[in-house]
RNA sequence: GGGCGUUUAGCUCAGUCUGGUUAGAGCGCUUCCCUUACAAGGAAGAGGCCGGCGGUUCGAAUCCGUCAACGCCCACCA
């Protein structure tokens, strides 16, 4: 074995060992229960994240667990064609060549994005291996292969039979950059700083006028009417009059509308149908007609006059000025609004009537909230189900078309001749009704609509696969929180409405990992960390660890590399840990399974007994997704109790020959268990060290380890407890590494014949077992039932020694206080359960006994 | 306008759901030790009125109320 843990030495080696062993197909283990996780396809647009890091990390430690435990344990990876963000992309490296997808028309540029998708799926995937992911490859999905698409076909088109899909004009939002309609969701709000612009606008038959407020000026070109509540006093008399629309000179009525809010601007709301949601309603009931103003450039229309041509903000200045011109321009004041933005290229978004199809939601929600309230499906931790109600209950419809090139093409045709709307299963060729010419639906689908089908269209839906039947519904699902409204909400939705099941079982949601500036890793503000270029210069396992030891529930990360390295360092002691072993123990005298020792000596029995505790400790946080508390108890766990304490002790004993074999055989289980703990968090390293240790079969497939509960035996913490003092003793009076002689007075008959060699060892003492003639001029060591004492003579400066033993009386007097404030308190005595009580009894008699053994040191220095 | 999160050691964070040893970890800091697994290490330390105030309780970092600061999400008052 080298001397040195070098992750990179030995992580390439492994992957392609499980991966032909078969060990990541569930297949393996034939006879378990099956246990499923779909990975969260990442987006082939580019290359992973660190997002992407700690999402996965947390699937392999959950599939790798429950593959050792004997489940058919199934993590179907796949990727996404993410839509938008991947066409995107590609627009943008074709702009580089001075080339538009214009130039190269629909089926070259799909070409060339498939091209995209085919490199950097690759490399996505050689980056998933990088990380030692354990995914079933023979079951990798794309959400555009062939047997998705058909999926989401089945459901575009039931849905369409269902009355929940429909094609309408409706108010979307626009987004003038990628020319497409996008989500309400995909729009992000941010408050800006504009203005609240006032206009006069005159009664036709020239008796005064009405005043209007709006954000957006330049849309008054598009008003057909203006709007006052009808409880508005103020405006009771004009409802019914109409008024001269200033600089298109058209008249307009005043409607009444419960939709407008008294109490802001003037009371009165100009319409504009075709560019504002709430318009749009008004327009509806009041029966104003839309007039489209804005177009799919973000430029004023022909409709818009002298305007027509202008960009929007170009067209806002000019009509303010030529409303001033006219002498109807009010106030303007200043005013802070939200603004919405795309979520993909931050343009302003332009909401606009257009003939879209969309997901009639409501029908869907029920079941999917029951799903959530009553338990199927459980957020870990909880607290996000209000959020995922909230949100879930107040669904507007969704928006699904969208005018890109790159994904599912919407299933609809269209007859030329009778204008008929066809949507099936099957291409079509022409009009069933006529007969005549049709012509498909240009469109594609949004991409979160094949995301909404993954944990079931991934495992073969629509068909009755093998795969559906034993491996669906899953048990879990791993997500950030960012996307619970995109994602996980719709596949709960479409999920239960297809198959009548709740998708997953479980869902533990993780924050998002943050630079350590604390701001979001963003391209943009240059503060991303590239995990494969941490797995270069730290490891994959050392990464793995440190995501999983940050990850405290559903809080985001902050990220820094010193933590990786403090990883790095761990699997350091770990391998030396091993290398110190395997100097002791040959290869093949370790059983991969079982070989718990009967009977073993107190040191063996006691790290046995620490063993059983903590796997079944660690086992139960793994259990409830507490990866942080996890790693947290096996890292203390591994380095302070086995590699300082048992290890430490161990070494003794296997200098005698008597001792040396039970002891070789519990060092061995001890950190054969141990890698295997440890197995599902850092798989590369252990994998390694497993081949040195046990040397029979990998890793990956031994069985969870489940050692039986040792009592903790006498003597060792007594032990422990009189080492930790003399090592205190020994820095306190600074008497570096020289080697001490120490008295023992053992009444009790607590010192075993074991403990001499470990006193020498570990405390650097020559132990004697006899008391001392007189105390006088001695040390007393420690507080419990064992004396030990240390001849003081030319040792110690009492000098240095008063000081310090009175603080320490100080402190323990303080302490000991505390407790008899509890313990004369009849309220404490009367209320407090009895091993409570009888903990505080038990620190007051220490408190009591150290401070005789302090005052007893103090006399016998004669200070 | 609603909702959520955070506030604990010099720094970055666990612990709070389920109240009970002397509140933990990593990094940093101090002292000692090159002991044959590891100096990328070992040993021993220093450092905290657990954001403020009030309450419940025998007992509060933990539960309740309130205030403050910071952050996030949602929302059709133009």
């Amino acid at each position: 074995m080298k001397p040195t843990y070098e992750p990179q030495d030995i992580e390439s080696r492994w992957y392609p060992a499980w991966e032909q062993s078969g060990a990541f197909r569930p297949e393996i283990n034939p006879d378990g229960e099956p246990f499923t996780i779909v990975i969260p396809p990442p987006n082939v647009t580019g290359v992973l994240h660190m997002g992407h890091a700690i999402n996965m990390s947390m699937q392999d430690a959950i599939i790798r667990r429950k593959r050792m435990q004997g489940y058919r344990a199934l993590w179907l990876p796949g990727m996404d064609h993410a839509g938008i963000a991947t066409q995107n992309v590609v627009e943008r490296e074709l702009a580089k060549e001075g080339i538009s997808r214009h130039d190269l028309g629909r089926e070259k540029f799909v070409e060339q994005v498939w091209q995209w998708k085919e490199s950097s799926g690759r490399k996505i995937a050689n980056q998933i291996r990088a990380m030692g992911f354990s995914c079933d490859w023979s079951r990798e999905r794309f959400t555009l292969d062939e047997g998705l698409s058909r999926a989401v076909r089945e459901v575009f088109v039931t849905l369409y039979e269902e009355g929940l899909i429909y094609r309408g004009n409706r108010i979307i939002n626009w987004c003038p950059r990628c020319h497409t309609a996008i989500s309400d969701i995909e729009v992000e709000h941010e408050e800006e700083s504009g203005t609240l612009t006032h206009i006069r606008y005159p009664f036709s038959d020239g008796d005064g006028y009405i005043e209007v407020a709006t954000t957006r000026p330049e849309t008054m070109l598009g008003d057909t009417g203006v709007a006052v509540h009808p409880d508005d006093e103020r405006y009771a008399e004009v409802v019914g009059r109409t008024v001269r629309l200033p600089l298109m000179e058209r008249d307009i009525p005043v409607v009444a509308d419960d939709a407008v809010a008294m109490d802001f601007g003037t009371g009165a709301v100009k319409v504009t149908p075709a560019h504002d949601p709430l318009d749009f309603e008004i327009a509806e009931r009041q029966g104003l007609e839309p007039v489209q103003v804005i177009d799919t450039e973000a430029k004023i229309t022909a409709a818009g006059g002298r305007f027509a041509g202008m960009d929007r903000y170009h067209a806002r200045s000019e009509v303010v000025a030529a409303l001033r011109e006219d002498g109807v321009l009010g106030n303007i004041e200043e005013h802070v609004h939200s603004v919405g933005h795309c979520s993909r290229c931050k343009t302003v978004i332009e909401p606009m009537l257009s003939l879209q199809w969309f997901v009639r939601v409501q029908p869907l929600v029920g079941p999917a909230i029951a799903a959530v309230r009553d338990g199927e499906s459980r957020f870990v931790p909880p607290r996000w189900e209000n959020n995922y109600f909230h949100w879930m209950e107040n669904l507007r419809d969704w928006t699904i078309s969208r005018q890109l090139w790159w994904g599912h093409r919407i299933p609809a045709w269209y007859c030329d001749t009778c204008e008929d709307v066809i949507v099936s299963r099957v291409d079509v060729a022409s009009c069933p009704s006529c007969g005549g010419e049709v012509y498909g639906d240009e469109d594609v689908l949004d991409t979160w609509f094949s995301s909404a089908l993954w944990p079931f269209s991934t495992l073969g839906w629509p068909d009755e696969t093998d795969d559906l039947a034993t491996y669906y519904p899953t048990n879990v699902l791993v997500t950030g929180y960012d996307i619970i409204y995109f994602w996980v909400a719709r596949m709960l939705k479409m999920g239960i409405h297809f198959t009548d099941q709740a998708p997953f079982a479980a869902i533990p949601i993780h924050g998002l990992v943050r630079a350590e500036d604390g701001r979001k890793m963003s391209k943009s503000l240059g503060n991303s960390v590239d995990p494969l270029e941490l797995v270069e210069n730290y490891g994959a396992d050392p990464l793995r660890l440190t995501l999983l030891q940050a990850a405290a529930q559903g809080q985001d990360v902050p990220f820094s590399e010193e933590w990786v390295d403090a990883s790095r360092r761990f699997g350091n002691k770990l391998w030396n840990a091993l290398r110190f072993a395997v100097e002791h123990v040959t290869i093949g005298a370790v059983p991969a399974d079982g070989g718990y020792p009967q009977d073993p000596a107190p040191a063996e029995q006691w790290i046995l007994s620490r063993l059983s505790t903590v796997a079944a400790t660690y086992d139960g946080l793994l259990e409830e997704y507490k990866f942080s508390d996890a790693v947290a108890l096996i890292y203390n766990f591994a380095w302070s109790e086995v590699f300082d304490w048992y290890l430490e002790m161990a070494k003794a004993p296997l200098r005698n020959e008597a001792r040396a074999a039970a002891t070789k055989a519990t060092l061995g289980v001890v950190l054969r268990d141990l890698l295997k703990l440890l197995h599902p968090l850092i798989p590369f390293v252990t994998e390694e060290l497993w081949s040195e240790l046990v040397g029979e079969g990998m890793l990956i497939t031994a069985a969870w380890p489940q050692p039986p509960a040792y009592p903790i035996p006498p003597g060792v913490e007594t032990l422990q407890e009189l080492i930790v003092g003399l090592r205190r003793f020994r820095a306190e009076h600074n008497l570096g590494a020289k080697r001490l002689p120490l008295l023992i007075d053992d009444p009790q008959h607590l010192v075993a014949d074991w403990w001499p060699a470990q006193l020498e060892a570990l405390a650097r003492v020559e132990p004697t077992l006899e008391a001392p003639a007189t105390t006088t001029g001695h040390a007393r060591i420690g507080a419990g039932p064992v004396q030990a004492f240390i001849p003081l003579a030319g040792l110690i400066d009492p000098e240095a020694e008063c000081p310090r033993l009175r603080k320490a009386i100080a402190d323990t007097e303080a302490l000991l206080a505390a407790a008899h404030a509890k313990l004369h308190n009849s309220k404490f005595m009367e209320r407090a359960p009895a091993e409570v009580v009888a903990k505080e009894q038990n620190k007051a008699a220490d408190f009591t006994a150290t401070l005789e053994r302090l005052h007893s040191q103090l006399e016998q220095l004669g200070c």
